[in-house]
DNA sequence: GGTATGAATTATGAATACAAAATACAAAAT
DNA sequence: ATTTTGTATTTTGTATTCATAATTCATACC
């Protein structure tokens, strides 16, 4: 495999790819919730001065990953249930919009192509594979954003999964919840098949409630 | 009038003044869209040096109010029409949600206030005074998204009408179109006053797509 | 022993200094 | 005259330095 001489050569600065790596440890949890993050401390893990750093900050800052706090540092934000409460009837409205939008313009390439993600979830979960379901039902939500043709609505849907995506570990999902989740699924691909955009909006907001429901129950006991 | 001397002092940093004033200008159209942003420029007219001034920008690029080219400097965000498409039909997702939203948790107090503001902002649009109807329209939206009880929403709604905004002026209502929006305003809040929910959620989204529709027509002109 | 006070330390805020890239401009070549 | 190439200038990216606020810790006092 050689590599492309004729590509444009890109350098980025570092306060993005500085944004961008402690973006992925706070969303996958690498970073735990309330976690002081010292500015001092990150330079010499990541070999920057604290310039960038900084900027990158900022940025997480204003997308709600973390807290900063003037002259008292910078922490790593906490998800309270009041934060979920706040996020999943939002993520359901713009769930259904961008449901609503896909089946104006999807192709059938692309319900073949969700169609095929769809049926290896199912065996997913026939085989009781959580992570792997997870993942193919990530990649199904994400290419029903793709089709809304809409990139605002996905940039904001992806903001806004990004910091509720901590709680995700915590869903853990009862077999007849699990059951349930998959029916829906079957529904959601009916309707995008379909292009029954109301039916399909009102289904994705209520398979969010019912994640919401998920999760509060995991939260709270 | 003397001062609150039991009040806390506070002073905030400077990054996040610069970029509440930057966000005004840009929001308010005192900064022309694709207008180049200088850091030296701007240091010497604020005052400061370029660190808290970088600091802003990245939080204004990330609200999406400024464009950041890698070693080529910043301009003012420019509204095209695609843009305006991607907003209106999210920004009515989520006026749609913070109608239903309201309905579950507005007080007759909070009625009270937004029929008081109604009826000024007919008597403005009875008498064709247009920016004071725009202002008072303004606040209404403000306090039903206030009866939401929902911080995020609040914010992210903010956030996207701040892009927005700018294109405020092409929305140069014709007569006909000023006399339907009093007239979806009157059932807005009847809806509300009688905690329908779903019935204002609908007519708030269809107020927006209304919005938008008058100005696409300014644009395409 | 526990609390309060103040100095030393550490962390953050902001400005400056230095490095690298982009732009502007002038000179040379076609 | 137009294009190309090399150089100067400007602008942006990053590191360092200085200033200021917060924290820690030792000491004095109740």
């Amino acid at each position: 495999m050689s590599i492309d001489v004729a590509a444009p050569i890109q350098r980025r600065p570092l306060h993005n790819e500085l944004a961008d790596r402690l973006r992925h440890m706070i969303v996958e949890g690498e970073l735990a919730p309330g976690e002081k993050l010292a500015e001092k401390e990150l330079c010499s893990q990541f070999g920057v001065s604290r310039t960038p750093l900084r900027e990158a900050m900022r940025v997480l800052a204003t997308e709600g990953l973390v807290l900063l706090t003037p002259n008292r540092g910078c922490t790593v934000a906490k998800l309270t249930l009041a934060d979920l409460d706040e996020a999943f009837p939002i993520m359901g409205a713009l769930e259904a919009l961008s449901g609503e939008l896909a089946c104006r313009h999807i192709t059938d390439a692309e319900v073949a192509r969700i169609r095929e993600l769809h049926e290896r979830m199912v065996r997913k979960y026939e085989a009781g594979a959580l992570r792997d379901y997870f993942k193919l039902n990530e990649q199904i939500h994400q290419l029903i954003l793709a089709a809304a043709r809409n990139p605002t609505l996905a940039q904001m849907q992806l903001s806004l999964s990004g910091r509720v995506r901590r709680a995700r570990y915590l869903a853990n999902m009862s077999p007849a919840r699990w059951t349930r989740a998959v029916a829906e699924h079957e529904k959601i691909l009916e309707a995008l098949a379909a292009r029954d955009g109301k039916r399909l909006a009102v289904l994705l907001k209520d398979h969010l409630a019912n994640k919401l429901q998920t999760v509060q129950e995991a939260l709270t006991e």
